[in-house]
DNA sequence: GCTTGATCTGGAGCATGCTCCAGGTGTGAC
DNA sequence: GTCACACCTGGAGCATGCTCCAGATCAAGC
């Protein structure tokens, strides 16, 4: 008796992971996964428990911003196995920073055009009182 | 006696506002800005206060990830004057609303992030008494 | 006046990150 | 077996947002 293939169909995983099946695919054509998905004897992909793992990590990383090029560079290294780790906390806490960065500048920005809204909801209650408007609002 | 035409040139605003020339001009073209920006008698543009301002509250939408489709509906509204300003409203509030569910996907994700940062910063700290590490780490 | 560098226009090109397609094979219910 | 549908590969296409280029004109120091 051979052993079934375990794991999750692409579709089964995409909906798990909420991705498309055309990006895991391209996802592991692009080198961002850990290994080649294992395939079912007819070549259909099986995702195991390890790569869903993974690739909830990757999807973390991408929506905080960080670029394919770079989790490709990360998952290079978690491929090369130990010895890197300090290789790895650096790449992490460079992502860190830039993403502390970030929300602390749309953060500001976002504060203006909160400010923006106010000066609009003040308008529109109280359409007659409009102070000095500035040309462009 | 000719009025001077006042204004920083291109070169001026982009350095002032953080941006190339070429996004200036491409933000005019694709209909981002209130006006068409004032030209010297020998065409060159001259970007004066107002259009500075304006300018800016593109980049705070901008940076804050309003796609320039949006922003150049916002500019029309502006451009057709007193009676929308509910409508201009509704955009803001909408973008807002991204904007803060962005955010606190990104501090989610970021959390994630740092749990993975701790857990190399401990193994390298103490690399003898690894616990079961997960595969994919 | 000459030269160097800024600016102009219209349009092409590019980096990123998917997304879709054709043509073919596999799967599962009936 | 048949039908509908999922999955495969390699490669093309696309949406976004700039960025760059050619060829011409303008500006300013010497």
């Amino acid at each position: 008796m051979v052993p079934p293939v375990r794991g999750l169909t692409i579709a089964d995983a995409a909906s798990t992971l909420g991705l498309s099946v055309d990006t895991l695919r391209y996802y592991e054509r692009d080198g961002l996964l850990l290994r080649a998905v294992p395939r079912s004897a007819s070549g259909h992909r099986r995702f195991g428990p390890d790569d869903l793992r993974w690739i909830d990590l990757v999807t973390k990383l991408r929506s905080t911003g960080m670029p394919i090029r770079d989790v490709r560079r990360y998952a290079e290294l978690v491929r090369a196995g130990d010895g890197n780790e300090s290789e790895r906390l650096g790449l992490l806490h460079a992502h860190r920073r830039l993403v502390l960065d970030q929300l602390a500048a749309v953060q500001e920005n976002l504060a203006a055009i909160d400010k923006k809204i106010g000066i609009y909801e003040d308008r529109l209650l109280d359409p007659e009182r409009t102070p000095g408007r500035s040309v462009e609002a």
